[in-house]
DNA sequence: AATCGTCGGATTGTTGAACAATCGTCGCAA
DNA sequence: TTGCGACGATTGTTCAACAATCCGACGATT
């Protein structure tokens, strides 16, 4: 026992460190999953207090993870008003769908290598067999599994992670929009399409099919989502 | 005067609230200035208690500033180590890049409204006056304010914020790189043949030239900074 | 002499309490 | 109705304390 942990430490001494999460971080996680869930609904107002007494913590710590979750554009925090789940405005829509043709056409036009390649590849079968199976759930996480395949091509952390962040920031709103059970049913062939363009190297075709789903969808976005 | 301290103000806050920034946000504020200027420099160790100090705040101040810089990644957080200035791998450089290559050129395709033209106009004119003033100093913030406004064509909040962290981020590492005076100074001609693409509609062009340009960078930023 | 365990100092992580500053609201007066 | 001031609640910030963890030094064992 000792001595695999031992050997643990020293393997992790250079960059993959153990590292347990801190309260503030457990405490952002919990509400990134509220939030995701949809128990936290946008313009919703969080109490440091409260929230500090329901999960046992600190009003500091608390305070620590609303940072966090201000810097990802979760929550907005009005300064001396406290911080409410963040709503995005029709604009808002348009600037992340902004944000994401930089990205994706980008990294889709790299092409990246064959592993991640395969990766896309997996998210649209996902994407399938969650149609297949009638799992409106497991539909929406595919698409996103399907949309960070494609930001992975780049092979960037940085982009990994900004991607991230705005399927995020996305998740917050579709609640809503999401009711309508076939929203993403009609992307799996976009999908498919893309990949296929992918696979077969016309990297010039996929960028502008891909191009071509993200205008619709915004539009589909904006118009539900619709002022 | 006024006028510049208003708009200022209404960039910092979202709304038009007369929001006076947090102590955090000026310790936070503090400190980026420190790290741009050079006097707090890559693997360099915050030590929260000396800060606190030094600026006479409270440590848990201090620790919500270190927040926000590691979430813009100027700083990294080794837990129950302290926090670091953030230095940039190899690895960090191409990262870097990727993203810049993303944002820049699909920014640039998108063409913009003419003021946001002229605004690019204003920053490689700004570089040419440095350059004959021999200021290096202002030419290569003349440089970031000519990749700034590329970006700012998209009329993107969210490109823009993306786009002045990884500016910052650069910085970070550009102090070792910029003792060779004519660092930037090879880069004129390139910005102002893009800037003149730009305003003759030319947007493949330009995105051909601004491509080509960010690789070259890459290059010589990787082979200075070297491995 | 070299390696290993252990101890102690220093720093971070987290808590709890306190206080000032600010905001929203409610009641009251004109 | 409109304006105005006081109240209550919440945030912003500080302070002090403690546990948890890490680093380096010291010493013991081989």
């Amino acid at each position: 026992m000792t001595t695999s942990e031992a050997q643990t430490r020293s393997q992790a001494a250079a960059r993959l460190r153990v590292a347990v999460p801190s309260v503030a971080d457990r405490v952002a996680a919990e509400l990134r999953l509220q939030l995701a869930e949809g128990r936290l609904l946008p313009g919703n107002r969080l109490t440091e207090s409260t929230i500090a007494e329901e999960l046992g913590v600190s009003r500091n710590t608390v305070r620590e993870a609303f940072a966090e979750l201000a810097a990802e554009r979760l929550v907005v925090r009005h300064p001396n008003r406290g911080v409410f789940v963040a709503s995005l405005a029709p604009g808002d829509i348009h600037d992340v769908y902004t944000v994401r043709r930089a990205i994706e056409v980008s990294a889709i036009r790299g092409g990246g290598g064959p592993e991640r390649v395969a990766a896309v590849r997996a998210a649209v079968e996902e994407g399938k067999a969650a149609a297949a199976a009638d799992d409106d759930e497991a539909l929406g996480s595919a698409n996103a599994h399907f949309h960070g395949a494609i930001v992975a091509l780049a092979g960037s952390r940085r982009l990994d992670t900004i991607m991230s962040q705005v399927l995020a920031e996305m998740r917050l709103f579709f609640h809503k929009a999401t009711v309508e059970a076939d929203f993403y049913r009609g992307y799996l062939a976009d999908n498919e399409e893309i990949c296929a363009a992918l696979e077969a190297g016309e990297l010039d075709r996929a960028g502008r099919l891909l191009l071509a789903y993200l205008d619709r969808s915004e539009e589909k976005q904006t118009a539900v989502h619709g002022e």
